[in-house]
DNA sequence: CTAGATGTTCTGCTCGACAGACCATCGTGT
DNA sequence: ACACGATGGTCTGTCGAGCAGAACATCTAG
């Protein structure tokens, strides 16, 4: 027990303590959206990527296809989005943004970028981006690249 | 929909997927122990804070004081943590580390170290610490005292 | 044309989290 | 001393999110 740490210095802590303020001031700002702030990931996804299958959506944001379903059956249901057959291939549905799917995200925008510099008042502008710039370098790599590695197996250092 | 942005550069995407990446790699580090990354948060407070009551525990890793409860439970049956009687006040339950809790606790920050360097990995070791730094800063501040303080209503700007 | 793989949907289930009630105890006022 | 509300901890009930697994349609390879 030579030097541990208080909880503060603890990444998973302050990554937990962030991401939960975030949600939270995110939440506000997409009340009213179907499923929430992921809905809004899935209005971006689809205004941005091309190949916008329902398979490739769910992964590259991380929730199970059986999620993504119903997500975008509420997206659907509320006009946002629309399920469009594959020409390529008729097991999938490419998901496209509506009109006025599009005019919500662009209000979305706007209000999400607000909450994110509400998150971040704390730091200096450059230090915001430098975090942003961080973060996203972080979150790029692909996952399961980044697990197949294993952690060293050599704990041979002192406690 | 003027310069509507990829999913990347969102910073609660990226945040998002940092936190799952570390959580994913810190329930490996984790595994056995009661309550996962939660339960090693507050073997890490009860050992350093010293007004480690249950509810001053809980509202510092953010949870619900009902949760705090089992969770104790759990880390009580694998005798790592101890509920002994405040002096002072006799409703309030102190938690304290075990001799065993110590030793466990010293084993798990000597993985999770290497888990979250695995996780930074994309980063070079000053930037890591850039990024540690900064989460800190952000995650240090009462979420309450953030939230008081309303986002700007002024949504003056063009989309 | 058969056999296995893949995209999507549906069903059933489990688990975690919260609300609310409840008990013991504290602090305050009278 | 006593009564009252407030607070720490525990328990119960309930609800919803998410996953496994099956089912179905379709693709691809041989």
């Amino acid at each position: 027990m030579a030097t541990p740490q208080r909880v503060e210095s603890d990444l998973g802590w302050a990554l937990g303590r962030v991401a939960r303020a975030h949600l939270r001031v995110a939440q506000e700002q997409v009340a009213g959206l179907p499923g929430g702030p992921r809905g809004y990931q899935v209005l971006v996804a689809a205004a941005r990527e091309e190949s916008s299958t329902q398979l490739a959506l769910a992964q590259k944001l991380g929730v199970d296809r059986t999620v993504m379903t119903y997500l975008i059956d509420e997206l659907q249901a509320a006009g946002l989005v629309e399920r469009r057959p594959d020409p390529a291939d008729r097991r999938a549905r490419r998901v496209v943004l509506t009109e006025t799917g599009g005019a919500r995200l662009c209000d979305l925008e706007r209000r999400l970028r607000e909450a994110e510099q509400h998150v971040l008042a704390p730091l200096t502008p450059e230090e915001q981006d430098v975090l942003r710039a961080l973060l996203q370098r972080v979150a790029e790599v692909d996952p399961d690249t980044a697990s197949a590695c294993e952690v060293a197996r050599d704990l041979g250092q002192e406690c």
